[in-house]
DNA sequence: TTATTTTAGGATATTTTAATCCGTTTATTA
DNA sequence: TAATAAACGGATTAAAATATCCTAAAATAA
């Protein structure tokens, strides 16, 4: 996970930088129930600390997380991660609309929209909302595990706990 | 069809801004064969001619469109509009990739991507580019006539063709 | 109480995307 | 041939998204 540089731009992705962001560090939040530091946690990503730490707190507003201040304090998730969704995360992060519906521009709501692809269109968001909304925090970090954790010189060779 | 406004920010959409004006553009293509002039159709969107002016050329470059310089020219379609998907119109204007596929950012070719989510994942994309290839212009062109053209006063009365 | 460590959050800077501008080229018409 | 009208396309500007900085507030520990 590396800072966009210039002439490497961005992945074309159908969330905007700071969800996925907001999800690879969920990802990685303990689930004992203790705090993990933000800056930590950035090192780990390799993002620059103060703008995750932004992101962190808009999970804590959206009771995703919560914070604790000060030398012990830190993130942690208000749940176990069985019981938070890609989709909670998503609406925390995005709003409530992840996209915009009609190709044309049309009105969505009140009947506006009548496109050819007005049905076919609304079978692609209700799958990705089910989509989101079936998958938890937990099967994210299933998947993580089986990637490992992210490149870490310090500990590329051997690292008991 | 306005420009973005201060305080009023584009829709979240699942497209780039030059794309859905690229549609908006060829929906309202003439169907004879005729050249129909840039600025006439910017104003009808409502969008600065000189910026969709670059969009036609890049639809030319895509060979959707062609283009003819001098007092009788302007764009015109290249197919009859039902030879045009929409899927065409979006990989000439977003490249062919029209978003990256893993929430977590794992490589996604050679199997690098073993996320839970990855199989439903890919029935969604799979659903997206096939219903994109199976729209026509042509289809969006009738969904258009339903919706009637955009707001003119000047014709806002009557208006023989 | 004081020093230290952490999050909080507003202000600012950078990068990317979107939009605009302007001189050039090509075709038509007088 | 000269004048005009259109697309062409590089350069520039503006806006939005992304990333950074800095001071305040809160919790802990000496």
């Amino acid at each position: 996970m590396n800072h966009p540089q210039p002439g490497c731009p961005h992945p074309r992705s159908l969330f905007h930088a700071p969800t996925r962001y907001a999800l690879q560090a969920l990802v990685r939040m303990p689930g004992d129930g203790t705090y993990r530091l933000a800056r930590n946690l950035a090192a780990e990503l390799d993002l620059p600390g103060p703008f995750l730490a932004k992101i962190l707190q808009t999970l804590a507003h959206a009771d995703i997380l919560e914070s604790l201040r000060g030398p012990t304090g830190g993130f942690r998730l208000t749940r176990a991660p069985e019981r938070i969704t890609l989709r909670e995360v998503v609406v925390a992060m995005e709003g409530p609309e992840p996209f915009e519906d009609c190709l044309l521009g049309h009105a969505v709501g009140g009947g506006g929209c009548h496109c050819p692809i007005r049905p076919a269109w609304d079978v692609l968001q209700t799958l990705l909302t089910t989509t989101l909304a079936r998958t938890s925090l937990r099967d994210l970090q299933v998947a993580q595990a089986h990637h490992g954790p992210p490149e870490d010189p310090d500990r590329s060779v051997a690292a008991p706990v």
